[in-house]
DNA sequence: TATTGATCGATACACTGTATCGACGGCGTC
DNA sequence: GACGCCGTCGATACAGTGTATCGATCAATA
């Protein structure tokens, strides 16, 4: 078509100048979208309707991009609690749930060092509300909550991909796992686990989760109360 | 220079056929030696001396590589002890080791599904020791504690890492990072985190490992005796 | 108004995982 | 012993990635 006909740009109100924040709110529906793997520079500036080479002018590095979007979430995990039990367990359950909303952050979380504001904040409420008991307590027993529920939701958010993969529901994950495993199971070199996967407890993540947890926090608790 | 006076490549004794056990050992040296990301299928198929197409006679997929070299490292877990937290003990413990001796290993750790030979007969080992007490614990616990390990030894690496890149020592980190938190705690929106940055215990990295991990195992013992 | 300085983004580069498909070589058959 | 087939191999290609470079453009200053 002639330039003469195609009619002009609308020009765009500008739609908001730029900035860290809103590239990392687009990032972040990116993501939660499409998976981690659909955020890339050039379909992030595609979204915000820029050039890939504006976003530098923000980051020096995809990198820091995926710490920035780590740190936003953060802000959405407030513990609040009377006791120290009660801080690390909502802390726990909001990491849990802030991954829920967000699977790509179990992907990322542990794997970089984290000292955005947000991350900071919610580590400032946790170690304030532990009560001023002694620090050679409570900083190891807030590393172990944290450890703990890093492991925990990578492997639920795992699972929950791989039924998500094979099907629906939990019956065509059977189906399309069933045959490896009953014929790795049937050569008997694994007869616990055998046992284990048939006669084993049928537990949902919910209680799983808060099962570790407990017995952490039980072995906490006793350490602070000798 | 001429064809003529180039020495004709020696006629290499074919160094031996190619199969899944020869590349997953090339793809593990290479992470080892450069990292995960220098793991490319052709990085590693050069090293093989071979076409980067050839590799997908043995694998479908990249992730499938990375797949079986998590198992592969697995195989170098085998838990061992007599009572059931010795086992534990042991089984956390040689995990950590592993990702140690593979840092990528840590990158990788509750990222996918496993269920590769090698990592069956390790969950095997732990589970057939744990001796057949109540499934409806045993099978928590031990989730509890794979849990708990992959984010501690998530956690380590990363902190190892960010220690590697900016300096050798704990002196060089200091000196790079401490500007940065000095500001911010200046700030005085970080107490607390302040008080425990300046206060705080300074346990090496194998204490807080153990510590959490006997947090864990006191709390499991708990529910186990009564 | 002229000049400078910052801002912007098109283009380019090196690299990735993977699909395609033509060439080759060993093997079974006549 | 010659021929044809079929499986194996890998060069080439494609679409996409993160990022460096650098000329054009635009605003503010002299």
């Amino acid at each position: 078509m002639l330039v003469w006909e195609r009619p002009e740009p609308p020009d765009r109100p500008v739609l908001g100048r730029l900035s860290r924040e809103r590239i990392v709110r687009a990032a972040i529906r990116l993501a939660d979208a499409d998976g981690l793997e659909a955020v890339s520079l050039r379909k992030l500036a595609a979204a915000l309707e820029v050039g890939p080479m504006r976003l530098y002018g923000y980051i020096a590095t995809k990198d820091e991009l995926l710490d920035l979007m780590v740190d936003a979430v953060h802000a959405e995990i407030r513990p609040a609690g009377d006791d120290w039990r009660a801080v690390l367990h909502s802390l726990a359950q909001a990491t849990r749930q802030a991954a829920h909303q967000h699977e790509w952050f179990a992907d990322l979380i542990g794997g970089r060092p984290q000292l955005g504001p947000n991350t900071l904040a919610s580590g400032e409420a946790v170690v304030a509300a532990m009560g001023g008991v002694d620090l050679d307590l409570t900083v190891p027993a807030i590393a172990a909550v944290n450890a703990y529920v890093i492991g925990a939701v990578r492997r639920e958010i795992t699972e929950r991909r791989a039924e998500r993969a094979t099907g629906v529901d939990k019956k065509q994950w059977q189906a399309a796992l069933g045959p490896y495993l009953e014929r790795t199971f049937a050569t008997g070199r694994f007869p616990a686990l055998a046992t284990v996967v048939r006669d084993g407890p049928h537990l949902d993540a919910d209680q799983t989760f808060r099962t570790g947890l407990d017995f952490l926090l039980d072995g906490i608790e006793a350490r602070f109360s000798s």
